[in-house]
DNA sequence: AACAAAGACTAATATTATTAGTCTTGTGTA
DNA sequence: TACACAAGACTAATAATATTAGTCTTTGTT
């Protein structure tokens, strides 16, 4: 029965989404994908362009998730310093939650990457945040270097390259410190 | 003409290496790869068992170039802070000059990680470079955030998410400069 | 009432990695 | 020296993949 639309754009990243959050995205197929919202490979062309398109979709919606996430647990009151280890404290737990689609956002694909000017706008919050710690003028090194140190620790975990025993938990902690520290004494 | 080999592991490992250093793993397919060889793809796997298998051996490859980069350019007669720099600075220098292979050794593939003790042993002369830095107990911890801090870094300048200016050289720089030096004032 | 377009379908294509089976050519052993 | 055997290439075939082309039905609009 065509035309009565049985999916939409929405629907079906939603859908992506969620299997590649359960299964990865490496086991996702179109087919699959088509077959979970009960139409046929072909269709999902009507709503979406290309898989890369999908993909592109699907990762604004991870980092959406993620920035929500980080927002939610900024506590206002409190001084810069603790609210960027609070900021980084949640931006690991939100990959280590959800390791498949944290991970898409960074593959390499260009086609999939998200729209740049939404990044900034997604980030700009924290740099504010960060400023308050380093100073302005030293806030967007200074951002670049946490979200690497972040962003770089949670991948080496997904990727089980920090298999050596340890608390994983505390070193993260230890390594942020001594970051945001370094920033502070010069 | 079978028998006489016209290839080995070896030789299909090396182009193998070279044709995703220039075009990416994308790019590579075992067609390409055979045609380059004058085989066809099926001779290939009398070599290798797969191609998550040809990949684990590139992987390894990169790492053994990457560590011999770095060990060549440690100043022995140095401080241990200024080391730690040297190895950082190479790291980035070596993953900006092969972001092609560098990408492909932490992305999400189990069946093409290399080896664990194979890694350890790459790793543990950086390990004895940074307890020199902050002592050995803290060792594993600083040495796991330098290396996140490192990887992130270029791992988001490779995925060019972090498009906003400014000069990404001294960036780093910076970051690795607080970060180290954060160890060191408790 | 007629028509255009939305949205599904089937059918087909090109590219993949991979397997099965065949043929040839060296090599080690009787 | 003869001969089995295995190494190493090949062709042919398969299953999965993303994607395109073309068709048909339903709905909303003129």
């Amino acid at each position: 029965m065509p035309y009565p639309s049985q999916v939409n754009r929405e629907n079906i990243i939603q859908q992506a989404w969620q299997m590649i959050e359960e299964e990865g995205v490496q086991q996702l197929s179109l087919n699959k994908l088509a077959a979970s919202l009960n139409i046929k490979a072909p269709s999902l062309y009507r709503h979406v362009s290309s898989k890369a398109d999908l993909l592109q979709a699907v990762n604004l919606l991870t980092l959406q998730k993620l920035f929500t996430d980080i927002a939610s647990t900024i506590p206002a009151d409190k001084p810069p310093l603790e609210q960027m280890t609070a900021v980084l404290h949640t931006y690991r737990q939100f990959a280590l939650a959800h390791p498949h689609t944290y991970e898409l956002v960074y593959q390499y694909n260009p086609a999939a990457r998200p729209d740049e000017n939404i990044l900034v706008q997604l980030i700009l919050p924290i740099q504010e945040i960060i400023a308050g710690v380093t100073g302005p003028d030293n806030s967007l090194a200074a951002l670049r270097g946490a979200l690497a140190l972040a962003h770089g620790f949670v991948m080496l975990e997904i990727n089980q390259q920090l298999q050596r025993g340890g608390d994983l938990d505390a070193d993260y902690q230890q390594a942020v410190n001594a970051y945001l520290n370094g920033w502070q004494s010069p």
